[in-house]
DNA sequence: TGCAATACTGACTCTTTTGTCACTATGAAC
DNA sequence: GTTCATAGTGACAAAAGAGTCAGTATTGCA
């Protein structure tokens, strides 16, 4: 089985999911878009302080490109444009949670062993 | 909150997640060892046709150090290495589960416009 | 002696991704 | 007419990641 997107082959559907999901920003922009919707360009700035404005909207045209989000331009002045998840961008709801999780539970494996190290 | 984790640092631990998981094959790598366990530097290759044998070392022993896989080298010759997923690794596996998951969702999407494109 | 099998490394190049900087547009308010 | 706020683009530089090629070690066997 080949897929065919966006000029590119994928030879399963996992790695198609990853090339929707990866980017440096992308989870992060969802996991905002779970907790909160919809979020305005400014809003999403401030919560993901360490991304410049140019890599987020870059992030952000790929996610509307693959139509994870939807993007809803006001007409107004200033611009005023509004970000929220798709239908099939909620259906990433449980890839981050899974993601968090492992997180969470990694992150006690690493605490713990340095906790060791300091007692040896 | 900040992790501290191989001379980087992490500002959520889904960002930390995703330093783990974040390398061209390790997803594949991580899918192969939860259907069939040991597998062999060579039997991975076959699964994984794509991925160079350089490129496959290179992502096992990322892996290896974060504690994901367990390298098992029998002291034989010609040599024979194991891998398998660590008790950390198989926490991965709701990770891996609900990526395959959207993948396969995404890509009904896909074939479902493409197919109302054709019908247009 | 020379080759076979397996796992692996070093040094390098190439490509992709990410980051930075300066710049644009709009209309209202002062 | 200058300034503000918001969202955005273009062109480039830097860094990270991926891929390639040639080479190593071991021991048994023909």
């Amino acid at each position: 089985m080949v897929i065919q997107y966006k000029d590119k082959q994928y030879f399963t559907s996992k790695d198609l999911a990853l090339s929707v999901i990866g980017g440096r920003w992308k989870i992060a922009i969802i996991w905002c878009l779970l907790h909160e919707t919809p979020l305005r360009l400014s809003e999403i700035q401030k919560k993901l302080p360490d991304a410049n404005q140019r890599m987020l909207i870059r992030q952000l045209r790929e996610l509307e490109e693959d139509k994870i989000i939807t993007r809803y331009v006001y007409p107004v002045v200033p611009p005023k444009v509004e970000y929220k998840l798709s239908e099939v961008g909620l259906l990433l709801e449980p890839v981050v949670t899974s993601i968090c999780n492992f997180g969470d539970q990694f992150m006690q494996t690493i605490e713990q062993e340095a906790d060791s190290t300091l007692v040896d």
